[in-house]
This record gives structure tokens, C-alpha cells and sequence, in this order.
RNA sequence: GCCUCUGUAGCUUAAUGGAUAAAGUAACGGUCUUCGAAACCGUUGAUGAGGGUUCGAUUCCUUCCAGAGGCACCA
């Protein structure tokens, strides 16, 4: 009785908030068990994966490596100057195999060219360059025919079968509207959860929402003394914003209002009940509108667990720092400070009022995720501005033995260039953010202006779709078409670009192809005799087999724009291929089917690859 | 002050030690009575500056210059 009384006592904002979180964990680590039974697809069909296969055969043969040199094989289109369908640099074979380039070259051509294989004709070398002529024939219907069995699935490969990795993405903060600098981690990380999951691994997206902290209290105390109930009920993410910026305008002339936020801060952390129903009301409503954003990006998550999860067990991390002599209590201030090593400066776990920090939450988090999920890879996918904060966070956690049970893992940060506006960072307190929402509405709406102009038979409702689908491609390929590294200047106009080089390029392209397949009106099924006529044909046939391998090229770099470029390589030479040849005037039937199965491939691996930039393709636009 | 990242054509970007540095955009010229010209073809045009490492450097090292970011009670 007394127990039940405790409980119903204790019973607060926070108790079915923790229910709901040990249920997501639950039905993660299911669908990830699940995963791992799943059958993966081969790459052993795609003839290009076939070819390697066969040069590390003859590799083995003439030099009787054991070395595993699978994956230092590369193979690559050859420059337009040189006249071969693949090359092979031998430069770092010669590295692993201690050899002269020159030699490996001869020795390495001379047995392919003795191998009697079925899909190369020929090796013939240039300095240290194998090049390479195919039985262009086999390759062709071999390739075609693979696409077009696999279909949606194309692309994908089981070499990272079996492993888990738990992916630290978006993440904002939620008494904040999300800006345009958040939708850099959002896109990168929705990106890299779809690459990682077509290369065979189980992923974890986690949105570790910032739903503790200062910032709450700076927001409570703004509510209480300059909000108003009812414009909060009419438009709450705006009327949050609009406490939040007042909130810093006024504290710069009085700083004393820092102080009275970190009070009510303490209150928080302590459990007021008023306080913390004023929490809830602002977090609830917040996430609200982040999930809005979210659905008409097409961003999901596994896991939802802000910091406020991690409040109580930050304690006990900290505890452990202090235990371990990895922190220590400021004598002065009675703060608590961390003490990485490597050079790496100190930082503090716990503030001297006793609340703690954001980066003891993270700790965490961090010991959370490697006791549910045991994963092979962790990345906090989170701007270069935090690089020196995650070096910290990860040596300390390190030097806490955590990976003790797993010292394979990889914790990496995953950093991206800032978006800047007017050469500066971007920033909700001085009012300078641009809000993800509105920028989508201005893209959709530029969108909308041109399909008007462009294409005068749709109807209104498809329109709407559409721009929808346009718009906000647009938007996010923008993001994800450049490396991540450098720093991205905000420009309201280059958002809009719909020409070469943008997402609408290569829906353009999709959209064609469909509109042919429409035309030609018959049901595409392979032929049993493919063939080609010209080289382009040949040319886009190779530049389709190497998919799969663009992709796990993406996966090692945890670089999403390899997918970009590689998809506009593709569509530009498919549209070459469209000025040259006009398909549905193919007389020969067998290769009119051909043709057919190689447009519908490329359509395919143009959908393929916008999906995992987590853009749509629209049928007609 | 210390540390990190970035610097490629007028502009936005690609090329993670390899062959003659690749695209888009802008400019100029060409291609639609024929599969959707939101496309295609052609011309002009670039590695911030200096040193080094090596058969070979946009890529690695170093000095300088320029821009951005970080460095204790925000997250």
C-alpha cells in the first residue's frame, strides 16, 4: 500500500514519457533481429562484380597473394581519351604486393588475357594502367538483365550484412523552430541511414531531441512574464519563437535574466510539478510541428529519447568520471570538470548549482546506446561547429573502459560545413534563422510557378503533388549534392536552380523515360535476345553496373553526394543517348526490347538513387 | 592567443597519390512540323602564394595569405 502510495507520488510528467521510451528501445532492438535474419541481395550477378572476381582470381594465380585484396581492387571507367571499356590502376596493388607497378601490369594482363574469361575479350597496358575491352555482348544482356530482375532492389549489396549502426541525426532543439541550419544533419543523416540500410546494415535513427536544459528555462521565464495563453493555443511554434528571441533581446540588457533562467532551470531539474506540466505543454507542442516537417521531408527515426531521458542517469555518469579520476570538482566553483587526455582541453559535466550539462547527458546517451544495440558503428551526425566538443565526449568515454566489450567499434562524429548567412553562422537568438518551413513553402511555391508555365495539361490536383515533390527535391538535393565538409552559403536563389545539376534534372530525365514507356504502351518484359547498335547504348550499360558500387563507395565515405554526382553522370548520358537514337522508331523488335529494358533500367536506378537521397520522382511534372 | 576546417573556371561545385583537372551556371554559336527543348551539341575559361616529399600532388608535409568555426557553467 505504502509502495503503491510512493509510486502514484512519484508519479509525474516524466513517468509515461520513460514507458513510452523503454517501448521504442524494445521494438528497435526487434526490428533489428529481424533484420539480421532477412536474406540480402548478391552482388555476384553484376557482371562488373563478376569481372573483379575474375582479376582477383588471376591475381591469386600469378603472384599467390593471401593478402585480401578483393577490396583493393578498383576498377573504373576509363578517361575519354583512352579507348578501352574498364581500367584498373595497379599502383595500389603494387604497394600491398611490394612490386613495380609495371611488372604486376604485365604479369597481371597476361593472365587475364590467358584466363579465356567469359566477359573480358582483352587486357593490354599503358604504363601502370590495365585497360581493359569486354565482351560487350554478355556484359550488355547480363547487366540489363540484372536490373530489370532486381528492380527496386537494385543497388543493393549485403557486404555490411549483419551489422548495426546507431545514427545521431537532426536532433533539434525543440523549444526552437527547426532552421535551415538543422536540415544540413536531417538531410546527411536520413541520407546515410538509407545508404547504410542497401549496403545490408541494420540502422538506428535516433532524434535525440534538446528538450532539457537552460533553454527551458530561459522559455518558462519568458512565458511567465511576458506570454500570453491564447496566442500561444492559435499559432504555438511561432509564439514559442517569438518568447524565445524576446527572451535574448532582453537579456542583453539585463544579464541578470540569465540568472533567473537558470533558476527555474534548477526548479526543473529538481521536478516542480508546475514547472514541469509548462515543460511538457511547450515540448509536446513543439514536436508537433517538427514532426510536421519532418513528414513532408520524409524523415523517420526509430528512436525519439531527448535529453530530459537522460537527466537522472547523467548522475550517475558523473559519478562514475569522479570515481574513475576522469573529472574532478572545481575547488573554487564546486563545478564538476571533465579531464580528457590527447591535449584535448577540459570541459564541465555539471554546473556549480548542482544541474548538469548537456555534454553528461550525451555521455549517456552515448552508454544507453552501447548497452541496448551492442553496435559496430556509431556517428553523431552533427555540424563541424562540435568537433572539438565529440573529440572530448569520446575520449572520455573511452578512457571509462566502455568499449571494452566491443573495441571494434567506430564513434565517429560526422561533421558537415556550417550554413552561413552573409559569411556568418546562423542563429535563432539573433533573429538571423530562416525557418526550414518557410523555406519549403518558397520552394514548393517556385515550383509550383514554373510546372504552370512549363505544362499546361495537368490538373490542379496534380500540380499541387507535384510542386510538392519539386520543391522540396529541390531543397534537399542542394544540400546533399556537395561534399560535406565546406560550408554552405545561404542563397534563396540557388535553392530554386531547376536546370542542370538539380534534383529536377534528373526527375526531368525520369519523367521522359516514363512518358516513352507510355508511348510504346506494351508491358516491358526482357527480351530472350538483348542487343545493342550504337556505343551509347554500350556506354550507358556500364555506367549502370557500377550502382552498387557508387553506393558502398557512399556507405566508406559517408559521402551521399557520390550519389548525386553519379546520378546526373547517368542522366546526362541518357539524354545524350535521346538526342541521338529515337527509341520508339526501333524497327528490329529484339532490339526495340532492348531498348525498352535499358530505359527502363536507367528510369530504375534514377528512382533507386533519388530514394536514397530521400527524394520522390514523379510520373509526369 | 591556441586548435580545427575551407580556398579549383566570372559564379556554384566535382575529382580521398594516377592518364589531357570534370560538371552546372553565366557569355557566345548551333539543334524542336518527328519519343517532353526543365533537353542536347560546340566555343571561351580554373587548382590562393611559395617551398618540400616522389616515378607522379588539387590530394601528403611546411611557411605565408584569405574566409569560417571552436576553446568552462548554451546545446
Amino acid at each position: 500500500m505504502l509502495k503503491l502510495l510512493q509510486k502514484l507520488q512519484k508519479r509525474d510528467e516524466f513517468t509515461s514519457y520513460q514507458k513510452e521510451v523503454e517501448l521504442s528501445i524494445k521494438n528497435t532492438q526487434k526490428k533489428i533481429a529481424k533484420e539480421q535474419k532477412q536474406k540480402l541481395p548478391s552482388l555476384l550477378h553484376n557482371p562488373l562484380e563478376q569481372i573483379k572476381l575474375e582479376i582477383v582470381k588471376c591475381l591469386r594465380e600469378c603472384f599467390n597473394a593471401n593478402v585480401d585484396i578483393v577490396n583493393e581492387i578498383n576498377i573504373e571507367l576509363p578517361p575519354s581519351h583512352i579507348e578501352a571499356d574498364l581500367t584498373i590502376s595497379t599502383f595500389e596493388l603494387s604497394k600491398i604486393l611490394k612490386s613495380d607497378p609495371i611488372i604486376i601490369a604485365q604479369k597481371l594482363a597476361g593472365t587475364i588475357n590467358q584466363a579465356n574469361s567469359s566477359l573480358i575479350a582483352k587486357a593490354e597496358i599503358i604504363n601502370g594502367f590495365i585497360n581493359l575491352s569486354l565482351k560487350q555482348s554478355s556484359f550488355y544482356s547480363s547487366i540489363l538483365r540484372e536490373i530489370n530482375e532486381q528492380k527496386d532492389a537494385f543497388g543493393s549489396s549485403d557486404i555490411n550484412a549483419k551489422k548495426v549502426a546507431v545514427m545521431d541525426y537532426s536532433s533539434p532543439n525543440v523549444a526552437k523552430p527547426i532552421g535551415v541550419g538543422h536540415m544540413r544533419s536531417t538531410n546527411i543523416g536520413q541520407a546515410l541511414k538509407n545508404i547504410y540500410e542497401k549496403t545490408g546494415y541494420s540502422v538506428v535513427g535516433h532524434n535525440y531531441l534538446g528538450d532539457w536544459g537552460t533553454q527551458f528555462g530561459k522559455l518558462i521565464y519568458a512565458y511567465q512574464t511576458w506570454g500570453d495563453k491564447d496566442k500561444i493555443k492559435q499559432n504555438p511554434l511561432n509564439e514559442l519563437k517569438n518568447l524565445y528571441v524576446k527572451f535574448h533581446e532582453e537579456a542583453e540588457k539585463d544579464p541578470k535574466l540569465e540568472d533567473k533562467a537558470r533558476e527555474i532551470f534548477k526548479k526543473l531539474e529538481k521536478r516542480d510539478k508546475e514547472l514541469l506540466s509548462l515543460w511538457k505543454e511547450f515540448r509536446d507542442l513543439s514536436i508537433e510541428g517538427i514532426k510536421k516537417t519532418y513528414r513532408r521531408l520524409g524523415i523517420n527515426f526509430d528512436l525519439w529519447i531527448g535529453e530530459s531521458y537522460f537527466n537522472e542517469r547523467s548522475r550517475e555518469i558523473i559519478q562514475e568520471c569522479l570515481d574513475k579520476k576522469l573529472g574532478h570538482q572545481d575547488p573554487e566553483t564546486g563545478a564538476i570538470v571533465a579531464d580528457p587526455s590527447d591535449n584535448l582541453p577540459t570541459f564541465l559535466l555539471q554546473k556549480q548549482d548542482g544541474t548538469t550539462l548537456y555534454s553528461a547527458r550525451d555521455l549517456a546517451n552515448l552508454k544507453l546506446r552501447l548497452e541496448k544495440f551492442n553496435p559496430n558503428e556509431i556517428l553523431y551526425i552533427v555540424g563541424d561547429d562540435q568537433k572539438l566538443y565529440f573529440s572530448q565526449i569520446i575520449n572520455i568515454a573511452q578512457r571509462l573502459n566502455w568499449f571494452q566489450n566491443n573495441p571494434q567499434i567506430q564513434i565517429e562524429h560526422i561533421g558537415f560545413g556550417l550554413v552561413l548567412s552573409d559569411g556568418k553562422k546562423m542563429s535563432t537568438r539573433k533573429g538571423s534563422l530562416v525557418e526550414l518551413e518557410d523555406l519549403i513553402d518558397e520552394s514548393v511555391n517556385q515550383a509550383e510557378k514554373i510546372i504552370r508555365q512549363k505544362n499546361q495539361n495537368l490538373d490542379e490536383k496534380n500540380i499541387k503533388e507535384i510542386s510538392e515533390i519539386l520543391g522540396i527535391g529541390a531543397i534537399i538535393y542542394n544540400d546533399l549534392r556537395q561534399s560535406r565538409t565546406r560550408n554552405v552559403s545561404f542563397d534563396w536563389d540557388k535553392m530554386f536552380s531547376f536546370e542542370g545539376g538539380s534534383s529536377v534534372y534528373l526527375q526531368y530525365t525520369y519523367v521522359r523515360i516514363q512518358s516513352i514507356l507510355r508511348k510504346i504502351a506494351q508491358t516491358p518484359k526482357t527480351p530472350k535476345n538483348i542487343r545493342f547498335e550504337n556505343a551509347i547504348e554500350f556506354n550507358l550499360s556500364k555506367k549502370l553496373a557500377f550502382f552498387p558500387f557508387v553506393i558502398i563507395k557512399a556507405e566508406k565515405f559517408k559521402s551521399p553526394h557520390l550519389i548525386a554526382t553519379y546520378l546526373e553522370e547517368l542522366a546526362q548520358s541518357f539524354n545524350n543517348f535521346y538526342n541521338e537514337i529515337r527509341i520508339i522508331e526501333t524497327q528490329d523488335q529484339d532490339l526495340l526490347n532492348s531498348r525498352i529494358a535499358l530505359i527502363t533500367s536507367v528510369a530504375l536506378t534514377i528512382k533507386n538513387g533519388l530514394t536514397l537521397l530521400n527524394i520522390k520522382t514523379p510520373k509526369r511534372m
